[in-house]
DNA sequence: ATGAAAATAGTACAATTATACTACTCGGGG
DNA sequence: CCCCGAGTAGTATAATTGTACTATTTTCAT
């Protein structure tokens, strides 16, 4: 029975020890190791390189899509688990394709995890609910046919620059000041952020921002 | 040396079980029991209630300051600790007031976690940085006198729910027509909204409704 | 039954955001 | 060398939100 090691890398430490713990009492789980941003994580695992990466998609420093993209550039060897506590379709599809081999809410059980653990060690993949509810869901908008099939480009730095400063409650006119830029322009980058993301007002621009980890 | 009985109330059960068994592992911890929601744990509290009572601000079924509410009203013996993802002032303050008696980002250190809970049980409450900072912001800002004190009014019901549909993304209109409203009821509780919770744009609502567990 | 809080509805105007375009510059990859 | 994406800036208009009030009815607790 091979065993495995398992980094995980979370921002809150609390429930980053706890998970550390929860880990080691897993029967095939050898050895644990904890990051609290993504590029400590990415530093580990050029150390030395785990079995399976447990990356949280909400994380400051380097949110979760930006540290997947690097471990599975640089190391495609590793399996990465994303945990979420938003079941936000948008990113799990993107990041599937992207690559990445499983997706967990934080609220599944720990045995579901632990069974996650082993499948995408031993056979690429670990296929639950959640990841079928999004590709059958998938599958019936590109039916239905009806948005230019959302584009899945990221977000540039200078947008989420922009996007930080809109949750921070500035005013498009506040932020053009801030970053000595014509209103215009930061009009501009709002409605292309926006456009990216697939909502059309303020809301669906702060719900983004939590769910991807940008703030807070 | 006493032991304690602590319960914990987490809708993220991978966070919860976890904790469980971080808590477990507490040298003066003697029973650890969970609930995914404030109405269970009020239910578990009714059956047997512990020495200290550790509660996630953001739930969703019953939010963590009803909970402490009705846990403080029916059961003042049980010490209750807060954990909280985003340092929200707003909140801790009023809390404070309501007689929570320790409050802990979720990115705290397992061991102050064990400080703060024998701390809570012996001498009733867990002075930590977190609650200084809004202590002395308190200070200053009464100083300062600025705004007319800041309600820490509760928002209703009727406002939760109009709290809710502006978060589905829905206009003043929109939200009108589903309630069967006039758009200017819905426009004025949406203003009392803001004005009881100190913000004065929809981005501040949005994160409120985050940082208050309202949504997801 | 009486006062307070909550819920309802209104008017009017200011400010900001949302939509829909065009257009120029700059740097990097094919 | 040339194209493309990113970043910059603009115009114009529609829609929505934000501010500042008044006022009536309902509901609930003392």
């Amino acid at each position: 029975m091979r065993k495995f090691k398992v980094y995980i890398a979370d921002d809150h430490t609390l429930f980053r020890k706890a998970m550390v713990n929860l880990l080691g009492s897993f029967e095939r789980v050898v050895e644990v190791k904890d990051a609290e941003n993504g590029k400590d994580l990415l530093n580990l695992i050029k150390y030395d390189a785990p079995d399976v990466a447990i990356v949280d998609l909400q994380m400051p420093v380097m949110d979760g899509a930006e540290t997947c993209e690097q471990i599975i550039k640089k190391h495609p060897e590793v399996k990465i688990i994303i945990l979420t506590m938003h079941d936000s379709h948008k990113y799990i599809l993107h990041m599937m394709e992207m690559g990445v081999h499983a997706f967990l809410l934080k609220n599944t059980e720990p045995n579901e995890l632990e069974k996650a653990i082993y499948s995408v060690a031993e056979k690429d993949f670990y296929h639950n609910d959640l990841v079928a509810s999004v590709l059958r869901k998938n599958i019936t908008e590109k039916k239905a046919g009806q948005r230019p099939h959302f584009k899945h480009a990221e977000i540039t730095d200078r947008e989420k620059e922009i996007l930080v400063l809109i949750c921070r409650e500035l005013t498009i006119r506040e932020i053009g000041q801030k970053l000595s830029l014509s209103e215009n322009t930061v009009r501009n980058h709002r409605v292309n952020i926006m456009e990216k993301i697939g909502v059309n007002n303020t809301v669906g621009l702060v719900k983004y921002a939590y769910e991807a980890g940008i703030v807070s």
